[in-house]
DNA sequence: TGCCAGGCCGGGT
DNA sequence: ACCCGGCATGGC
């Protein structure tokens, strides 16, 4: 069987069994990008009041963030945990949007892919998932993002390489799958559900449900 | 109680 | 080119 029947046949099982995810849980294309920054290596729940502040404080804009002092900014986010680190991390990224996009993110996304992508990247605290969770998620734009949890279910079963890098697991989906904005919006968040059930660093995977296929 | 969470950076090999 | 410690809160 080919790669590409097999990945489209674990998503439909996904489909099948937890319906669609809609994905990102954000309000606006902005709101997406500071709960990407924000759930670096954090539990959603915890970004979600560390969101819930910034609404209340009314600094959910461009323009409100850029303007306001990183440590009330670090103190508002507090709950989304490591907040220094990404109080900086989303000052560099507003930053930047205001030095090279007049802090529009519809100028943001209005370039070629691969371009903005390495130029994602190189704002200090956007990795690759990071920055491929803004253009999927905020950007509506066809690039796969890989996480721990994409990582673990396809190396734990043995169908890539346990060491296989980023940029390889995501080539592994992209070369094997329709080039759709809608499908690899849909497949990543399942992936994510079916892993924080299934498929825990040191749990089992006894009873994950693509075990049939993987 | 320890484990885990939708990573990334910087310094050391 | 990898490897690893640090970053920190909150839920189960």
């Amino acid at each position: 069987m080919s790669k590409t029947k097999v990945l489209l046949e674990i998503y439909q099982k996904m489909l099948n069994s937890f319906g669609q995810q809609k994905w990102w849980p954000g309000e606006t294309p902005f709101e997406v990008i500071i709960g990407a920054i924000l759930t670096q290596n954090t539990n959603w729940s915890n970004v979600e009041k560390a969101i819930r502040n910034l609404r209340t404080a009314r600094k959910l804009s461009p323009k409100a963030i850029h303007e306001l002092d990183i440590t009330e900014l670090s103190g508002l986010i507090k709950p989304s945990g490591f907040f220094n680190i990404k109080a900086r991390r989303l000052k560099s990224f507003i930053n930047w949007l205001f030095l090279k996009y007049e802090g529009n993110l519809s100028k943001l996304f209005a370039q070629d892919l691969q371009t903005l992508r390495n130029e994602l990247m190189a704002v200090k605290g956007i990795g690759p998932e990071t920055a491929d969770s803004i253009l999927l998620y905020a950007g509506n734009q066809p690039t796969f993002v890989v996480d721990a949890y994409t990582h673990r279910i396809f190396s734990r079963h043995g169908f890539i390489p346990e060491e296989s890098s980023y940029d390889e697991i995501k080539s592994f989906f992209e070369d094997n799958l329709p080039k759709d904005v809608k499908l690899y919006n849909e497949y990543h968040a399942l992936l994510v559900k079916i892993g924080k059930i299934f498929c825990k660093p040191k749990k089992n995977c006894e009873e994950c449900p693509l075990k049939d296929f993987l």
